[in-house]
Parts: structure tokens; sequence; C-alpha cells
DNA sequence: TTGCCTTATTGACGCAGGTCAACGCCCGCG
DNA sequence: CGCGGGCGTTGACCTGCGTCAATAAGGCAA
């Protein structure tokens, strides 16, 4: 359901709170470590702001502003992308909820990179610097932090080499098999899901054009690996397409 | 200078100090936090390894290996690559004097890459766990590893958008300049410089064949941009090749 | 509903870069 | 010193994907 206008950047900020508490969060799981005790979560709890939900299309950040916050996804998907020096857009990941996004940002305390909702969205705010305070107290919360982050290496060097090596074909179908598993994650269907981005976001995360990432859609469903109608996606035979990605 | 057969993987450790400490390392403001006191690099110092000497083609670690250490490089180059599942191998960064390596195996105890050395070369080694307790201790370690593995994101995007996008020219042309700038850094010619990894090597890291690689130096030095002469380059406009980095 | 605009699909064609093959040049070794 | 093997270069050809263009299908506004 398309609500807004595109552009809209002010954050309609409601004084009521969004979800009590990180403790009850069904997604804590995912995004905080696992070995946090309760009393930990509690602190970790006072420092996320969850004053966020975002339209369809709204920034969260945006290239070289100032870095305060990494965020955690709490529904919705956003996309992040960053704009080269000749003016087009390089759209670096997707972020569903349970995920965290900005880290790109502490470097050199200046985002990276732009992230926008690719849908109505609602994150957690998490402040930085008290989180770095929290850190230097809580080791599991350290540790957890320092792993994030280098996952986020991980899954961008997988994307290198995607990018590097493979065909249309494989790129689409790794991309796929990512959804899948990620949505498994969250206790979704790994099979049959919607495609919250479009053709032409696909396309530019992938390094391909839309109208290629259209004729791989149409000749998988050809082949009777996918069924494609419009952004729902059926995946029928998921052995074939793990071994397309990485053809 | 080849001097030693691939594959040996115990590394000579002769007991002598391979170089001082820390506070005496030229290179320490590259790897160090600028803002650390020198009480506190004396205690840094003291968690640091320096026994570790590799020869050309050995490796530093290996894909999938248990992760121990994060690395700094003090001389010589090394290449991280990973192995896809269908047996290529992917070349993911070059690592030269002054940088870290190994961030991406924090993410799960396990190492996302293989790392060798391209030529003779020296590390330090930064035991993990003794790098967590110090930085929870010390804040300005902490956020200088933050913003390290941050910055190794960010450069990962950066690759992403360069494999995404950019034609072989503008490829050849960013790791061109990407290589001076780093040279700069470390106060050694921006212009002329001998490139210690082979062309399958850069081919392989950028997304591209030897043949194309070779190609693109051979037109870059009939339009007066560089100067090739087998591994030696020289940069002769310097702001054509920034140019072509960006098309 | 009608209409408009954005997004997706499909086809025809061209080109950048991959592939295959031949050759030259280092460099290390006997 | 001369030989051999890897590395780099160059050429000819081929192909997967980009480009351009036309059409269809949603989705939101009025």
């Amino acid at each position: 359901m398309k609500l807004i206008v595109d552009r809209n950047e002010d954050v309609p900020t409601a004084p009521s709170p969004y979800q009590a508490s990180c403790s009850t969060c069904r997604l804590s799981s995912l995004c905080l470590p696992l070995a946090l005790e309760a009393a930990e979560i509690d602190v970790l709890d006072r420092i996320v702001q969850r004053s966020k939900p975002l339209q369809k299309g709204q920034h969260l950040y945006r290239e070289s502003e100032h870095f305060q916050s990494v965020f955690a996804v709490r529904s919705g998907t956003l996309k992040a992308y960053r704009t080269t020096d000749n003016g087009r857009e390089q759209v670096t990941g997707f972020y569903f909820p349970g995920e965290i996004l900005g880290m790109d940002g502490i470097g050199n305390n200046r985002h990276a990179s732009s992230a926008r909702a690719l849908e109505t969205a609602a994150v957690c705010e998490i402040p930085f610097t008290a989180l770095e305070t929290l850190s230097a107290r809580m080791p599991h919360l350290q540790r957890h932090f320092f792993q994030l982050m280098s996952r986020e290496i991980a899954e961008d060097q997988q994307l290198i080499t995607l990018l590097s090596k493979s065909s249309a074909d494989a790129r689409v179908a790794a991309l796929l098999v990512s959804i899948s598993t990620r949505n498994a994650r969250r206790k979704l269907s790994a099979i049959r899901f919607r495609l919250s981005m479009s053709r032409v976001d696909i396309g530019n995360y992938l390094g391909l054009t839309v109208e290629t990432v259209s004729r791989v859609f149409s000749r998988m469903q050809k082949l009777g690996v996918l069924c494609v109608e419009n952004k729902e996606i059926e995946i029928l035979d998921r052995d074939a397409l793990v071994e397309m990605a990485d053809a």
C-alpha cells in the first residue's frame, strides 16, 4: 500500500512508544547478543530509541550526513545505497527485520551510504556513543558488535565475489537464496515471499539492467525453478536455485 | 625472487624480536589510534606478537581456519582471497604496510578468507581476545577498532560499486589510484611504484581476465596516462587516471 | 470507473570483454 | 651461458548482457 509522497524527510515522531522493550521483541534473538543477560538487556533497552516509523521512500539517513546511530530494522525493508562520483546510484544492501544497518558510518563519523525505506518500516535507533560506553562495560555486547561488523564485511565480500565472477542467472539466484534464507531465520516462509524491492533495485544491487533481471526471472519460470507473479515469488526447486547460484 | 616452495605452512619462528615495539614503529600512525597515549601504546605493545615473517606464497591464515588474531602488515604485500563453492578464487583485497587484515574472521570465529604473501612480508599478530579485553579498558582503542572495521566495510562497498557498474578501464584506473593514494599515506611515491601482484591477481580482484587487464595497461600507455614496464608503473597523468576511474 | 504514470516484460541489435591461440620476454636454474 | 617455464602481450573471434524501443500491466488519483 503506497501511502506517501517521496522525499518526505521529516519523520513523524509520535510520542507514544512503538514497542515496549527489547526484552519483549520477537526479533531480539536476531539483533541482540544471545548471550546477553536479562539485566544487560535492560540497560541496552534504555539507550534504544524506537520513535522512527518510516514511510515508503523516506530516508533513514543520507550519505555524508553526520553519523550518530546505527539502526535495527523492526519491520519493513530498507535499502542502502551510495551515489558514485559520476552521479549513478549503487545499492549496497537490503535490510530486513532483525538486521542492523548504518555501521559503515562509524569509520569517519559520516554515513558512507544512504538508507531509505522500500515500504513502511520501523527501526530502533541505537546511539553509537552510548553503545560504545555500554560495550566497554559489557564484554558480551562489545563482542557482539565486533561480530556484527565482521559479518557485514564477510557478506560484502560475498557480494564482491558474486559481482566479480558470476553470470546474470547466478546473481539473481544468489539473491533469491539469500532472501529465502533470511526469511527462514525470521520464521517466515523460505519458499514463498513478496519482493519488497523493485526490479530496478535488484538490477542495481546485482550489477545488471532491469531487462536482464526480468529475462532471468522469465527464464527461471520457464525452467520450472520459480513461479513469478509480479513481486510474489515462489521457489519451486530450491536445489536447482542453489545450484544456479554458484555456476 | 622466488625462494620457497608453496604450501610451506610452518612459519620459521626465530627467537629474536623482529621489531622493538609499536612506539618506535614508523607505521604506528597508520595502524594505531592516533589518540592513544604513550602508556596505552605500551600496553598494546605487550600483546602484539612480531614473530611472523612470511615468504612469498606462504599463507598467513586460511579460510575456515579457527580465528584467533588480526594482523597488521609491517612490510611486503598480502592478498586476501576466498574460494567459491565451485572452486574458483576471488581476491578480496590487497594489504600494504600499515593496514590491518583478518577482521572478517571475527564474525564466527573462523577466517572468512585466506591470506597469502605476494612477496616476502612481515606482520604483527594481534590476538583478538586480548584486544577485546584491552578495548574494554581503553575507549580509544575500542573506538579505533570499530572505525577500522567500519572503514573496511566502506571500502568493500566501494569495490562493490566498481564491480557492479564500471568498465574495465575504470576498474584498473581505480585500483591504480587506490594504490597510489595508499603509497602516499606511507610516504612513498604516489606516481612511481612496483606492482607486487601479478596481472592474474589484478584481474581476479577486479573481475576481469588477464588479457583485458593487459589490454587496458597497453591502452593507457598509448594514451600517455601511464608508463608500464613490466611490474613498474609510472603514473604520467594522475588527473586523467582519476577521471577514468569513475567513468 | 477512467486515465495517467510508473514498473515490468519482450524483442532486435550492437559491443565490451571473455575465450582461444600464438608468441615474446623475463627470470631462475642447471 | 643457454634453457625452460611461467607470466605478460597481442590478435581474431564469439557471446552475454547492455541498449533501444515498443508494449503490457499495475496502482493511485480524481
